[in-house]
DNA sequence: CTGAAAGCGCTTACAG
DNA sequence: CTGAAAGCGCTTACAG
């Protein structure tokens, strides 16, 4: 009887062992550092170690000890600059650990590909744990993720009422800041371009913009909110949209659809911000550039991807402590693309 | 004697065949499509398997097959909006094959840790190969992956003379496309933004621009050519530095670099294409915005991914093959910032 | 301080 | 058509 398998091509422990003229056991605890192993013993495997450039099999290590070393993060898609530098965050935070990041590339759709592979992942145990950036309240696995107790943390977006570790911007904050600077400046007739209802980052930015002005005696007419997606050729189609109702100021609920605005007005001739004032909300590399000078909301994304990550760490190491929402600050930065209203 | 590992919590194959009433061997079968199974021993496996949820343990089959079903991507910082694209092409097709992608971010130098790193998961059997699209010269990290006959394909940058896959796109007849462009529209006093000569792509598209240029009988001073790094905010520096020199047009050797002089030529008030004709490479998603509106090179980066990825599955089945260099072509997108030198 | 042995959860050659 | 068994390469409790 010979079962064959493919065999590794690379270096075993026990072929260390062989060649050190020690037993495998002595060179698994070199490997971990093992107090009980004699000085002699420890330089001859560890020389060993050395001239053969033995690596430990992961799949042999993570069928021992259960656990991968890889963190799963399903992120949106680079149309949207925010998730590329949300993604770098994370990557970094997740480096720095000593583990590593697959990805997967979700829209946040009801049976998305994305969330749905990552799940997979989770259930066949080929990562340790998730962080979801992109869930809607439609997102399906999300729901199967929960009831099969896996280890998830949703950044960014969130859901309400869901027993799970949430990690998130206090969206309706910034966005009040945002209401506040545009009232400072004198302005009255605003209008909002909005997201789908079912993406908490939209909605509650959005919620949070209207009730400030709102607390200030400011009422919106219902067509001066348009609701697109968050790209910029729907910020574009939401200027033209807007015009009529002729504001003089623009909330965008987040950074690319203000670069969408801010570009439907150069082609339009419309003078920013003298005749019309525009805000984002992320604070995306490119809202700093001249070509923008967008003043915008900053997010923290570092802040949230080290306390996304810290979060899953502990969900994994102790899937009995009680789920945590935490929101992280916002703040206001102003740039060029806001002005005194005359 | 009883050696306890940390038990799994989900649901095993064997548990499977204990409820079915049969043998673990006939659950693998089950799974595995095999043939030989009737069809009321199929369809009561089948039963239990959806009943219990079952998912396969993929540390313990990468134990018996080899392959672990991911691959590894190394890739560039997200302030160059090119790398988020690529990433996001190669995502696609990997998830596509059924694959899983892991992700390290690189900056390509000697001792890169995101290069290091995806070594190490090579080397500890975590990935069943990498796919670099970051390489330098100096880069240590991939000369090692080689001599271990890791399944390596190096995408976008790459390295002459080594034995190794490589795809990439035709920098240097992209750029010359670019200058023709620029000769056509009668422009004489050219400079260049290039990169350091360490990168492939800036040094193939800086040597691929110059050539061309001279087949023209143009010669660049040496002050018409300015290096900086892949940034907006070096591009910005390097308008400045180009002034003295006074161009009718900028071949910038990728799109960030061109955004940035566009970006400062705006903050000077330079006018483009009125006084200043500029150029990228990439045609990234902003290239095509009103805000730039920028003449540049396409790279066919879904091509890239496709067949990238491709080439590293080959790899993967048959490291006897002998290594390929694909070069794929790079072809010019006309917009508002070039115009006739008048 | 050191080693023999169990076992993580699969796949697959072999026997019936 | 079905099952018992080997073995992938580790970690670790147990024995000495």
């Amino acid at each position: 009887v010979t079962a064959g398998p493919v065999p590794s091509g690379r270096i075993t422990s026990r072929r260390v062992a062989e060649i050190s003229g020690v037993s495998q056991t002595t060179v698994s605890r070199v490997l971990a550092n093992h107090p009980n192993v004699s000085e002699t013993t420890r330089a001859r495997v560890l020389r060993v170690l050395n001239e053969t450039g033995y690596a430990p099999n992961l799949a042999a290590r993570t069928m021992r000890t259960g656990s991968t070393g890889a963190i799963g993060v399903v992120i949106g898609r680079v149309t949207n600059p925010f998730y590329p530098m949300l993604a770098e965050a994370l990557h970094q935070q997740i480096s720095q650990s000593g583990r590593t990041m697959s990805v997967w590339i979700s829209d946040g759709g009801p049976d998305d590909s994305g969330e749905l592979a990552a799940l997979s992942a989770v259930r066949e145990r080929a990562i340790d744990g998730v962080i979801y950036t992109t869930v809607t309240a439609q997102s399906r696995s999300l729901r199967a993720a929960l009831e099969l107790h896996a280890p998830v943390v949703l950044l960014n977006r969130t859901l309400t009422r869901l027993h799970c570790d949430r990690v998130a911007t206090d969206n309706r904050g910034g966005a009040a800041a945002a209401a506040r600077h545009l009232i400072e400046l004198g302005h009255r007739r605003i209008a909002v371009v909005a997201g789908p209802r079912s993406v908490s980052t939209a909605r509650e930015r959005e919620d949070g913009f209207v009730s400030e002005l709102a607390a200030h005696g400011i009422t919106l007419s219902p067509s001066a909110v348009v609701r697109g997606d968050f790209t910029h050729a729907a910020g574009r189609r939401a200027l033209g949209q807007l015009l009529t109702d002729g504001p003089t100021a623009v909330f965008c609920v987040n950074d690319i659809i203000a670069f969408g605005v801010l570009d439907e007005a150069r082609a339009r001739g419309i003078l920013v911000p003298g005749t019309l004032s525009v805000m984002g909300f992320d604070d995306t590399d490119m809202a700093a550039w001249p070509a923008f000078a967008l003043t915008t909301v900053q997010q923290p994304s570092r802040q949230m991807a080290e306390l996304g990550v810290r979060r899953l760490m502990q969900r994994i190491a102790d899937p009995s402590i009680p789920p945590r929402l935490d929101r992280l600050p916002a703040s206001l930065i102003v740039r060029g693309s806001t002005a005194r209203q005359r």
